[in-house]
DNA sequence: TTGAAAGCGGTACCAA
DNA sequence: TTGGTACCGCTTTCAA
């Protein structure tokens, strides 16, 4: 059933029931009322391909999700982030489109998807601190938000961030009260925009209670399982082991507290970990370790305000950028003060 | 950058210049090196939405995730599924429109999607043992591959599916081998497919074994920690207590776990714990537990062979229905026998 | 208030 | 081997 098709029933031009069926004020209600009941009635919904082609936009939203050639594998925080996001999109008569694509292909598979006019905007996912995605979409035209910042980044663009800085400089501090001196720090790829801002506020904290940073109980690199496992290990080896853990990631929390476990030492007595993860926040009641995190409910939550931020920009596309800043909750499981031995 | 402004600027037909594009035979090889240097240079590429609307295909594949309202949550393995699914198209050409849907609205929007020309077929994911998408879905004549099987509906069709029975009758077994005789399943909803067939596995083994089932060790629920956590609370509380613990599903086994340890026993020596997952496998050396699993990486790979029968069905419409198991990997972090008290 | 017709940007049939 | 043209299904301007 297409338009034609529906006009000719009625006896009506294309034109009129286009018209009756897009809300425009010029059509009589008398009209308007029959063509809807035909509409209904004869499950007629128009090819948004032809809709697309004819208007100009697509009603859909690009998430570019870049993934990581060495492990083929995906931030766990994805599905919640998404679901969160195709409420909104759904709410508002959009689809979601997902490219998967690794580094080298980032710049080629934002401006495809522009050129064949597949998307009317993008949700830019995994910042890094000097991100040139963010300049091309500037210059691109398109509207976008960000799902994280790019602090080297001066242009002014939409973004939506959870308070990393604050996040880690809470969990330092909770770890210095706690008795702790020497607190080794597991963290991302440190060009990653939120690795960078965890780090600065851990550097700030200790200094701030006259600890010295000890380059030696500091790791960045891709949170693998493994990553948190040998980083671990290796601290835990050395003549002056840590005390606590401050991870970055859930998955290399596990590797560190594998390590743990292997080197003899004994979890919430010896050693505390905290980790902190925009996923996985159903382990917060865990017996082991007190979690400091964003909740996955959280980043459904950032998912549908990031949404919310880039349909306002598609509307209103002259509108200044939109900021807005989630703060992490902080999930104390059992308070662990440092080695009693 | 449009057909018409290359054809004009090369002084050729939008016919020939599509052509030459689009590999067909009767172009000259000349104009052909012609026609695709000019379109390099320009930085043209063809318009999806008219490509679509003239073709009649999107070159878009429809994933609809069922989303559930109680918990707002997706199942971790979608993320790497999804991933794996991308690559796949992405190296056809073939782009991924996502659905994040509560279950009330699956048949709308697999009509909807349909009707409005947005993609060319679909994976259908979470299916039940009698789901009636799939029906649909053959009655809508559109190709599509289910992830997971519907053991109660008889028409063929094409799905990729990981071996839960085979995965769950292992784990039991081995279980009962370690000593065990009351174990206890922490089971998905059992409408579920996956679900049905890895409880049918377990209770074929315990028959087997000369052991009886024991429908207070028995559960079966939505896949939370809190779910894990009641359901094993309860049974430790009861006057026979299981000495192991078969879960479904990682997230709830985490519940579980905070049970036991709250119990006061000790997992790996009082009590047993197996995990069936297709997510975190990245736990699999955690220190406490055996785990039982299919790794994020085959969840990854059944993704890619899942898009590829997706694709061979599209440009072969008439070929018989395609069908795929997939084994899941047995990984035992650590033995753990029955109670020693 | 309604309709005819010209696009939107491609593909593909039919002629040349 | 190339080009003219109708058409895919909808929107939108212009006229009636």
């Amino acid at each position: 059933m297409n338009l034609k098709q529906l006009s000719d029933h009625l006896g009506l031009s294309q034109t009129t029931v286009s018209r009756a069926l897009n809300g425009y004020p010029e059509v009589s209600e008398r009209t308007r009322k029959r063509v809807q009941d035909a509409a209904k009635a004869l499950n007629y919904s128009p090819n948004s391909r032809a809709k697309s082609l004819a208007t100009g936009h697509s009603h859909a939203i690009g998430h570019v999700i870049p993934v990581s050639d060495q492990h083929e594998m995906v931030n766990p925080i994805f599905g919640d982030f998404i679901a969160g996001a195709g409420e909104t999109y759904s709410a508002a008569g959009y689809e979601i489109m997902i490219s998967m694509v690794d580094d080298t292909r980032q710049e080629e598979t934002y401006r495809s998807l522009r050129r064949r006019g597949l998307v009317d905007g993008f949700i830019l996912h995994g910042p890094r601190m000097a991100d040139p995605r963010i300049e091309l979409l500037l210059a691109l035209g398109m509207p976008f938000v960000v799902h994280g910042r790019a602090s080297q980044v001066t242009a002014p663009y939409s973004w939506l961030d959870t308070n990393n800085g604050r996040a880690f400089e809470r969990a330092t501090q909770f770890l210095i009260q706690l008795g702790h001196r020497k607190i080794a720090l597991i963290n991302g790829h440190e060009f990653m925009d939120f690795a960078f801002r965890r780090r600065e506020s851990y550097l700030q904290v200790l200094q701030a209670h006259g600890l010295s940073a000890d380059p030696s109980l500091m790791r960045s690199g891709e949170m693998t399982e493994p990553y948190g496992y040998q980083a671990a290990i290796d601290m835990l080896r050395s003549p002056a082991p840590p005390s606590a853990f401050l991870v970055s990631s859930m998955v290399s929390a596990i590797g560190v507290r594998r390590a743990i476990h292997e080197m003899g030492f004994e979890m919430g007595h010896d050693i505390s970990v905290i980790t902190h993860d925009d996923d996985l926040s159903y382990l917060k009641n865990g017996p082991d370790v007190p979690i400091f995190t964003a909740t996955r409910s959280s980043v459904h939550k950032a998912g549908e305000m990031a949404a919310q931020m880039l349909l306002q920009q598609i509307r209103a596309p002259q509108d200044p950028p939109l900021t807005k800043m989630i703060e992490a909750e902080l999930i104390i499981g059992q308070s662990t003060g440092p080695a009693m031995t």
